[in-house]
DNA sequence: CGATTATGCTCGTGAGGCGAACATAATTGA
DNA sequence: TCAATTATGTTCGCCTCACGAGCATAATCG
C-alpha cells in the first residue's frame, strides 16, 4: 500500500498496469490496493490516455485533489519562501518575503504566521512541514549560519504547528534530495550534490536518501582541508575548501577585500569574467581548478555515479567547464579516469532546496505512521465500547 | 522471521522473551517463529541461565550447531587467511598461508582450493563467501592493489564455488563493518572507520551498513587532497592524504628513501619513536598531526557519532594520542568542538577485515533469498504434480 | 465482426502476525 | 510449606494482505 502510494508520488502520471508491473504486484492486489487508497481519499482514478495498443485500456492513477499536502519553507540569504506540495510533487508557491535587516526571531515569527495560515487554509490536509535553511544544521537546530548571521536557533521548534512533524535540513542537502529524486540525478544509486553559495555544501544520496550524518550536520564538504593549510576559516579550522571556491576566493585572488556578501560578489566576478575581463577570468579559472580538484577527491572517497552542481558551482561550471573538468580528472585516481562520474548542472537551480524540503516532509507522510494518522483523520476511530 | 534470525545472529546469547521485547513481537508470534526456525535447523532452544527473578523462566535461543556457515577470506600483504563463521558470529580460523613471491593467479588458486575443501567439509551448510582484499575494489574486481602488486583481477569470479554468492570488499571497509556491528562502534547510527596500512582506507557506516559507493570503490579517503598539492601520488592524483600519514610519510620526514614495504617501515619507525629516538618521535608527531587534521575534516563532512582507528592509525593514536587529538580538534568546525565524536581504537585490530567479510557474507544468507534457498536445501521441494 | 490481447474484477487460498485465554514454572511471603 | 504473584510459553480464533486462477471487459487487428 505504501509502496503504491510512494510510486504515485514519484511517478505522478502512472497507471494501474504500470503499478502492478513496476512493483511486482498481481493485478488482483493492484485492484485492491488502489481501491483502498481511493477510499482513503489519497488517489483518484481516471481514464488513461489512449495508447493505441491492443487490449483493455488501463486506468490512470493520480493524486486525489483533496489529498495530503506538505508545507515547504526555504530560508536563504535575503528572503524566505513558502510553498505547498502535493502528492506527485506538484508545487504551489505561496509566499516570498525579503527579510533584510530582520533578526532570527522576527523572521521565524513571520514564517510561523504564514505556516499557521496555511494550516488554516488546508486544514488537516496539511500533514508535515519541511524547512531548508542556509547554514549548518544539527538535530532540530540551526547551529550557525554565516549567510543569515544566525547562531544556535531551534528552528524546528519555532516553526512547529500543532501536531505536524517538522523536518529541518541544510539547503544544500535539501537541494541534493530534489536532484536525486526528481532532478538531474534521478535513478542514480549514489549521487553527490555540490552547491556553492557562501562556501560549499553538499550531500551524498543513496537511492534518494540523504546521508546526513548522526546529527544532520553532514555534507559540510567545504570544511574539508583541501586548501592552504595556513588560511584560517571563520568556522575555526584552517585550510577549508570553502575559502578556495566561493566569492571570498574570487575576491582574494583579485586582490579585493573580503566581500560582505560572497554570493553576490561571486556572481559579479563571474559576470565580468563572462564579459571578457581578463583578471576576473583568471580568478575564475583558478577557482574552477580548485573546485574540480576537490570534486575529484570527493569522488575518490565517495564513489558516486554522478555529480550534480548548483549555485555558484553551476555558474563556474558553465563559464569554465574545461578547467573544472581538467582539474577534476587529474584529481581522480587513475583507474576512475576512463569512465569518471559525469559532472552535471542541477535541474532545479532556483528552488531545489524548497523541493527537497517538500520531499523530506513527504517522507513522514508516506510512512506507516503518516498513513495511520491520515486514516484516523479521514475516518475518526469509533468510540471504544 | 528474518528479523528474529538476524537478532539471533547479532545477539547470540538471546532468549525468547528478549526477542519478543526487542522486536516488538507478541509472545504468540515469538513461539511460532522460533518453532519455524527450529524446524529449519537454524536455531536451537535450551534452558536459559536462571536469572533469580520471578516468573516462568524464558528459553535461550542459540544458533543450531548444524546451521548455515559462511567462509571469510582476507588477502593481505604477506598472507591470506580463511575462516568459517557461524550464525552469531562465532569464528573458526581454518587456514593461514604466506604468499610472498606468488602472483595473483597462484594465490587465488590456493585460496580457491581451500574454499573447495571447505565446501566439501561443510557441504550445503556453507552458504556464502566473503572476501576482503587489501586494495581498491570496483564491483567484483580488485582494480589495483599497491600492497599486493595486483591489478584488475576479477577476484570474485576466481573464488566462486558452485552456486555460492561471493561478496568482495576492501579490507578497510570490511574492518569497518566488523567494528560497527560487533566492535568499538556497535550501536552507533553513523560511524567512521579509518585504517592505515599502505595509505589510508576507511568507510562510513550507517547502522552497520557500509556506504561503499556506486561500484564498491568508496572509502578511499587516502585520496582526498589533504596533502601537499604538488606531491604526486602513485594513484595518479596529487596531494593525496595517503602520502602524509603512512610509512612513506614517516620515511620522507626522516629523509629516508621511499620504503618498499610501507606498513613494516611504519611499524619500525613507530617502534623507534616509542623507544625514545627523537627523529622518529618528531616524524611520528608530524604524521599524527596530519592524521588528526584529516580526520577533523572528515568529521566535518560526514558527521559520524564515533571514529574508530585501526592499523597504523591505531598505533599512531597509541603513541601520539595528544597530537592526533589536538590536530583533530583544531580541524573541526568550532561548533563541533564542545562534544566531538570520540576517536577510539578498533576492537578487532587483527582480524577485523576477516570478521567484516563474514558479516557481509551473512547478509546474503540472512535475506529473503538466502532463507528460501536454505529451505529448499533442507527440505527439497516435492516434485510438482 | 470475430479473434486477439491487455487489463480489470471477484473470490478462494494461504501466510503471517495479533492478542485473549489458558498453562506452566519460577520466586515471594505468610 | 504452600498459596499468591509474576513472567513466560502455548494454543487458537481472528484479521490483514497479497496471490493467482478464472472470468469479464474494452481496446486493436485482420
Amino acid at each position: 500500500m505504501l509502496d503504491v502510494l510512494r510510486h504515485v508520488h514519484l511517478h505522478p502520471e502512472t497507471t494501474r498496469a504500470e503499478l502492478a508491473r513496476d512493483l511486482g504486484l498481481s493485478r488482483g492486489s493492484a485492484t485492491e490496493i488502489v481501491a483502498r487508497l481511493r477510499a482513503l481519499g489519497l488517489v483518484e482514478e481516471t481514464a488513461a490516455e489512449p495508447t493505441g495498443t491492443r487490449g483493455r485500456p488501463t486506468r490512470a492513477v493520480r493524486r486525489h485533489d483533496r489529498g495530503p499536502v506538505v508545507a515547504a519553507v526555504d530560508v536563504s540569504y535575503e528572503s524566505w519562501r513558502l510553498a505547498v506540495a502535493h502528492v506527485g510533487g506538484e508545487f504551489e508557491h505561496l509566499r516570498l518575503e525579503r527579510h533584510r535587516g530582520q533578526g532570527a526571531e522576527e523572521v521565524l515569527s513571520r514564517i510561523s504566521e504564514a505556516l499557521h495560515e496555511a494550516r488554516t487554509a488546508f486544514g488537516t490536509r496539511l500533514r508535515a512541514i519541511g524547512v531548508s535553511v542556509s547554514g549548518t544544521v544539527s538535530g532540530s537546530r540551526l547551529v550557525e549560519s554565516a549567510t543569515l548571521g544566525w547562531r544556535d536557533v531551534d528552528v524546528a521548534a519555532r516553526l512547529r504547528v500543532a501536531p505536524l512533524p517538522v523536518v529541518l535540513g541544510n539547503d544544500a542537502t535539501m537541494a541534493g534530495v530534489a536532484e536525486a529524486r526528481r532532478g538531474a540525478a534521478t535513478g542514480a544509486d549514489v549521487a553527490l550534490h555540490i552547491a556553492i553559495e557562501v562556501g560549499v555544501g553538499g550531500v551524498v544520496l543513496e537511492h534518494g536518501r540523504a546521508a546526513v550524518g548522526s546529527t544532520g550536520g553532514g555534507g559540510e564538504f567545504g570544511h574539508l582541508p583541501f586548501g592552504d593549510p595556513d588560511r584560517p576559516c571563520p568556522c575555526g579550522a584552517r585550510g577549508c575548501w570553502d575559502l578556495e571556491v566561493d566569492g571570498r576566493a574570487l575576491a582574494r585572488i583579485l586582490g579585493d577585500p573580503p566581500p560582505a556578501a560572497p554570493r553576490s560578489a561571486a556572481d559579479a566576478v563571474l559576470r565580468r569574467a563572462g564579459e571578457g575581463d581578463p583578471a576576473a577570468r583568471a580568478a575564475l579559472e583558478q577557482v574552477a581548478r580548485n573546485l574540480g580538484r576537490g570534486i575529484g577527491g570527493l569522488v575518490n572517497a565517495l564513489d558516486p555515479r554522478i555529480v550534480t552542481l548548483s549555485g555558484v558551482a553551476a555558474s563556474i561550471f558553465d563559464l569554465a567547464g574545461d578547467s573544472v573538468r581538467t582539474a577534476y580528472r587529474s584529481g581522480l585516481m587513475r583507474f576512475r579516469r576512463h569512465d569518471p562520474p559525469p559532472l552535471i548542472r542541477a535541474a532545479f537551480p532556483q528552488d531545489g532546496s524548497l523541493r527537497g524540503a517538500a520531499e523530506l516532509a513527504f517522507d513522514t507522510v508516506l510512512s506507516e505512521a503518516g498513513l495511520d494518522s491520515w486514516r484516523t483523520d479521514v475516518r475518526p476511530a469509533p468510540e471504544p465500547g
